[in-house]
DNA sequence: TTGCCGATTACCT
DNA sequence: GGTAATCGGCAAC
């Protein structure tokens, strides 16, 4: 039950985007609650250098300070009014770089899940970002804090995942304003039902 | 201080 | 397929 270690976190940010599926997100709000996830589609956002990156062009808010952070540290925003979203920091101290987690297939805390937003059907529960931020309870009180030790965790892949199972297309909901809008940096489980849309 | 817009979702036709 | 909901972030004024 070890989390990722910090130096996961410190490789190339499309690297880290395809390595986190299949890891678990973990997070234990209070004593006896534990929500676990697998990890099943993420993307990538890189940085400075990235026009649809809240950091492009180095861009220091008070919102996006967490992703100044070194890897390993959740940043976490508020968008539309009403959802948040969750991102895992990674690369060094200053490279504002980040992994958007988009959607998990969740194993642990199904009831705290449907608690925190009832849903029909089980695959609906987390097959989005802001889904999944609800039914974990993830919200502005969790940006900014580090992945390697509880309330918030991610733990390393339990079965092997190779490329040929991860499928890989441009990012959603960026807007068509700039080229990065098609750059491959979605990434996902093939086939598997929880990924979103 | 104002006004536009967003890394979404649910519900409509 | 389209769009309303809803409000903080952000840039411009």
């Amino acid at each position: 039950m070890t989390s990722l270690p910090r130096e996961f976190y410190f490789q190339p940010t499309k690297t880290v985007a395809q390595k986190l599926l299949g890891c678990r997100l973990v997070f234990e709000p209070r004593r006896g609650q534990r929500l676990v996830g697998k990890i099943v589609e993420t993307e990538a956002y890189l940085g400075s250098e990235d026009p649809a990156c809240h950091s492009f062009g180095g861009r220091r808010t008070k919102r996006v300070q967490s992703m100044y952070l070194p890897g390993g540290h959740a940043y976490v925003y508020f968008i539309y009014g009403m959802y948040h979203c969750f991102n895992v920091v990674t690369g060094t101290v200053d490279q504002p770089d980040a992994v958007l987690i988009r959607a998990v297939e969740p194993e642990e805390g199904l009831k705290f899940m449907e608690r925190n937003r009832p849903v029909q059907r089980k695959v609906d529960l987390t097959n989005g970002p802001g889904k999944l931020c609800l039914a974990f309870g993830i919200d502005q009180r969790q940006d900014g804090l580090s992945l390697l030790k509880s309330p918030l965790m991610i733990l390393p892949r339990e079965e092997e995942i190779s490329s040929r199972q991860i499928s890989k297309g441009p990012r959603i909901g960026i807007g068509t304003h700039h080229e990065a809008c098609y750059w491959p940096l979605r990434f996902w489980i093939k086939m598997n039902p929880y990924v979103s849309r």
